[in-house]
DNA sequence: GCCAACGTTGGC
DNA sequence: GCCAACGTTGGC
């Protein structure tokens, strides 16, 4: 599909890994907790159902990527904001102003291997991708069309 | 646990 | 609107 973008979710395994994912219902999930403005920015403006997700593991040992996910359904208000006592509870969101975003993401595929973060960066395809940047945080980014397919050839190379 | 990089907050 | 202080992220 032409016009299909691609992205790169950062998660900590320890409190969502892609295993976790795996065992949803319909292996769906909404991505709840995005509490940066240009992160639910690309959410919000730019994600779109048909999307190409990676699917990263960060704080993990090694962080990497670990497989492949789609966007399912396009951003609508993060109901954790306004849920006091959730981490990421903003006392300035309510359900009139919900402020923070959400999409669903449904698994695709669990790489055999994870890929990791020191073999991402001997990729000559991947120079200048946005997670390789020093002192890149964003846990929503836009990857670009040939970074993606250089990661699911690094992927399928991995299991031969 | 350290610390560099980055975002947010709030005084002025 | 500047910017210092503070909090968070995330690799190591």
């Amino acid at each position: 599909m032409s016009g299909t973008k691609y992205w790169l979710l950062k998660t900590e395994p320890e409190s969502f890994s892609i295993d976790d994912l795996a065992t949803c219902p319909e292996q769906t999930t909404c991505w709840d907790g995005v509490r940066n403005y240009q992160a639910r920015n690309f959410m919000r403006d730019e994600m779109h159902v048909g999307d190409g997700v990676l699917f990263y593991h960060s704080n993990a040992n090694p962080p990497a990527i670990v497989g492949t996910a789609r966007v399912v359904r396009e951003a609508y208000p993060d109901h954790t904001a306004w849920q006091r006592g959730d981490p990421h509870f903003d006392a300035k969101a309510s359900p009139e102003n919900p402020i923070w975003l959400m999409v669903d993401i449904q698994l695709e595929k669990v790489f055999r291997e994870p890929i990791g973060l020191d073999q991402l960066r001997t990729a000559p395809a991947l120079v200048g991708m946005e997670l390789l940047r020093r002192g890149s945080r964003l846990s929503v980014q836009p990857v670009k069309k040939s970074e993606y397919e250089a990661i699911i050839k690094l992927a399928r190379q991995k299991h031969r």
